[in-house]
DNA sequence: AATGCTCCTGCGAACATTCGCAGGAGGCGA
DNA sequence: TCGCCTCCTGCGAATGTTCGCAGGAGCATT
C-alpha cells in the first residue's frame, strides 16, 4: 500500500523497530474507514494477505504501542471490546456513547480544550483529551424517557 | 450497618428487588473511603459476615445495575482492572490517570459543565459527564519529558 | 399467610485482553 | 556486509469480565 513508507517513517522516527507485522497492522487500520476492533484487524490483514499469520497477541501490543506514539487512538466504551482508530492529527473528535441503544456518534467539541487548559492550571496534569468516550443518552432514547 | 434502609429504599425507588446480596454489596462500597475493584468489594461483604457467600458475577452484575440507577461510578481506567465508587450526589468530581506512572487524582472540573451543554446543543445528546477518566501525564511525569 | 409472576443468583463456560517465556529479527556500528 | 544487542513475536496460560441456564427469592395481590 502506498502509505507504508509514511507508517515506517513514523514508527522510526519515535525510535521504535519497524517489522512486517507493525507495518500491516498499522497498514490496516489506516486504511479502514472507521474504528475497529483487535479481531477486525486481524481479519483485515489476512485479506491483505493470506500468507500472513500474526498473532492477535502482536495486534494488542502493536495498537498499545502506536497508541502511546499517538499514532493511533483506543477507546474503551462501555460496550465490551475496545476500538481502535488511526488518529488523523487534523481532527479531534470525541464519541458519544448511547448507554440504551449503544449507538455512537462523533462530534468535535471546542470547550473539551477549555477543560484541558482548566485541569492543566488547576492540577498540573496534561490532559490529553482528543478521543474520549462520552456516556450518555442519545437524542432518539432521552425522548422516550429513558 | 446504618444506612441500609437508605439502600434499600434506593433500590426500591427505582423499581428493582432488594435482595441481600445488593444489600450487602452497596453497603460495603458505600463504607469504603475510596474506589474499589469488584473483587475488594468482594472481600469486604465477606470481612462484614463471613457466613456470606455472594458469587463474584452477582458482585459486577449488582454494580452494572447500581451505576444504571446512578447510585455508583463504573471508571475503566487504563489500568487493567474496572473500580466502582459510591456515588455522593453532592460531589461530582474528574480522575486524571496518569499514563506513566498510573498515579491517579481527582478534580471538579466547571468546564465539563460546559462541554454537557455544548454536546447537548450540537448532537442533542443528554451526555452523562459526572465521572470521567481522563488520560494523560501527571506533573511528575510530565517534567521528565514524558 | 399463601400464590404466582418475574427478576435475581450461583455456577461454569465463554470471551476479551494481558502476561511470561523462549526464540527470531531489526538496525546500529564496524 | 557481518555481528551483536536488544526489542519484538508467537505461543499458551492467566486474568478480568460477561453470558446462559436452571433454580430460588422478592414483593404485589389476594
Amino acid at each position: 500500500m502506498s502509505c507504508e513508507p509514511e507508517i515506517a517513517q513514523a514508527v522510526r522516527d519515535r525510535g521504535r523497530r519497524l517489522t512486517i507485522q507493525r507495518s500491516r497492522i498499522l497498514s490496516a487500520l489506516r486504511h479502514a474507514s472507521d474504528h475497529q476492533t483487535a479481531e477486525q484487524i486481524l481479519d483485515r490483514v489476512r485479506d491483505d494477505d493470506p500468507h500472513a499469520d500474526i498473532s492477535l497477541s502482536t495486534v494488542y501490543r502493536t495498537l498499545e504501542t502506536s497508541t502511546d506514539l499517538h499514532l493511533t487512538s483506543e477507546l474503551r466504551g462501555a460496550s465490551g471490546s475496545s476500538v481502535f482508530e488511526w488518529n488523523n492529527p487534523d481532527t479531534t473528535h470525541h464519541h458519544l456513547e448511547c448507554r440504551d441503544c449503544g449507538s455512537t456518534e462523533e462530534v468535535d467539541l471546542s470547550s473539551l480544550q477549555i477543560a484541558e487548559a482548566e485541569i492543566r492550571e488547576r492540577a498540573g496534569f496534561q490532559a490529553d483529551i482528543r478521543h474520549l468516550a462520552i456516556p450518555g443518552l442519545c437524542a432518539d432514547c432521552g425522548l422516550d424517557g429513558g
